[in-house]
DNA sequence: CCGAAGATGGGGTGTCGACCCCATAGGCGC
DNA sequence: GCGCCTATGGGGTCGACACCCCATCTTCGG
């Protein structure tokens, strides 16, 4: 077959045990060899690039760069390493924006045990694995709306987030990204639409959830 | 020696890598055996009280009831057991809130694969394990200011605070508790000024490091 | 080449949040 | 009993936020 007989495996996240945990359940394949691991961003980004990575597997909230960020990166510099996406939140749009950033798969840290392995070996083969629970809420969701939304935040957007979600008032915003109030209360207001949340309690567990910050 | 040769251990957390994570590392230990898992916090509580538990190690952050929660509850109703505290923030306040809470003992998630074991044989010999890095914290904190701080949040503003990182207008929540807006102003405003916080989004963050909500 | 979308910024309005003042009632410890 | 803390609630002020209106300019894709 074209998988080699052992993947070479990358684990990144910041909790020493969730990698742990990783580990062992991956022990049970033999064909997943965990040659790597990091506790966050910039230290997944340079052991994937400078160790050969079959597959990193990446949590979406890390310090330094999320997962997202670093699936960005990885797919510019290093296009042969798989990468599957590890959320603690069931969400489609977390879900469609970790496979825009270039991520093959996308499962639950609740389920990762049971099908880890599984969603390993498809994104390997060069497939998407999508966890089983998502499949419903997509199938509601293209029902529901005619699979219009999925409006994702502008980069400009996600950099006001960040900033509210850290307390800072629209004035400092203004001040720190060298624009006027009036835009970044125009922002604000644009992203609250586009999310549906009321104000800015909303868009910080958001942002958490999203990893833009950690809490 | 006073200890049971094999320690009745329960693991509460609502993420199965960490639960797996931990009974990987606690497998290395011969004392220490692991008999039950929870994914919440009233499981943790139900399983903790329906066998018998020597040592719970409760995660600060779970659905239906806090860590906090379930140690208050398991001092009650279950003495006996130790209660070993796991937290993704090293903050000496949450630390003192779980000793108060009835926790022997605090771990931080990033730092737990290294001294689980020692943590876990400590809080059963009926002493109190700190993580290395809090025992500076807590010497700078001593010194720095006399020991006077440490004001925690009382059971009614809990509730408030809860409230609020849940996008709840103080109106809303004034008629949810059935008191004035007033009131849930003056709250407000004195949580704020106990944590030295500047508004609802640092509050918001606040409350989902201390396990009151999920992001 | 033209339209859509993103980013910019001005005007206004009303509500709510953050920060002061004040008071009273109940409970707990010394 | 006196003080202290908790919880309650009234007054006011000011700025921030949420929600409208409007516009220009660029960039990117069809």
């Amino acid at each position: 077959m074209s998988i080699p007989l052992e993947a070479r495996v990358l684990i990144a996240d910041d909790h020493a045990l969730v990698r742990q945990g990783l580990a062992r359940v991956l022990e049970a394949a033999p064909d997943l060899d965990v040659v790597a691991e990091a506790s966050d961003g910039l230290e997944a980004l340079d052991r994937a690039i400078g160790t050969r990575i079959d597959l990193a597997i990446l949590d979406v909230s890390m310090p330094k760069l999320t997962g997202m960020q670093v699936a960005v990166e990885l797919r510019k510099r290093s296009p042969e390493t798989r990468v599957l996406m590890l959320s603690m939140y069931d969400s489609e749009q977390f879900l469609f924006e970790a496979l825009r950033a270039g991520a093959s798969g996308y499962v639950l840290k609740a389920e990762a045990d049971d099908n880890i392995i599984d969603a390993c070996r498809t994104v390997l083969r060069g497939e998407s694995y999508l966890y089983p629970s998502v499949v419903t809420a997509l199938v509601r969701d293209h029902v529901e709306r005619g699979a219009d939304a999925f409006d994702v935040l502008t980069p400009r957007e996600l950099q006001v987030v960040k900033l509210i979600a850290e307390a800072r008032s629209s004035k400092e915003i203004a001040a720190e990204l060298v624009i006027s109030v009036k835009t970044v209360e125009r922002h604000r207001q644009n992203i609250l639409e586009k999310l549906g949340m009321r104000d800015r309690v909303e868009l910080t567990r958001y942002a958490i959830r999203r990893g833009l910050i950690q809490a």
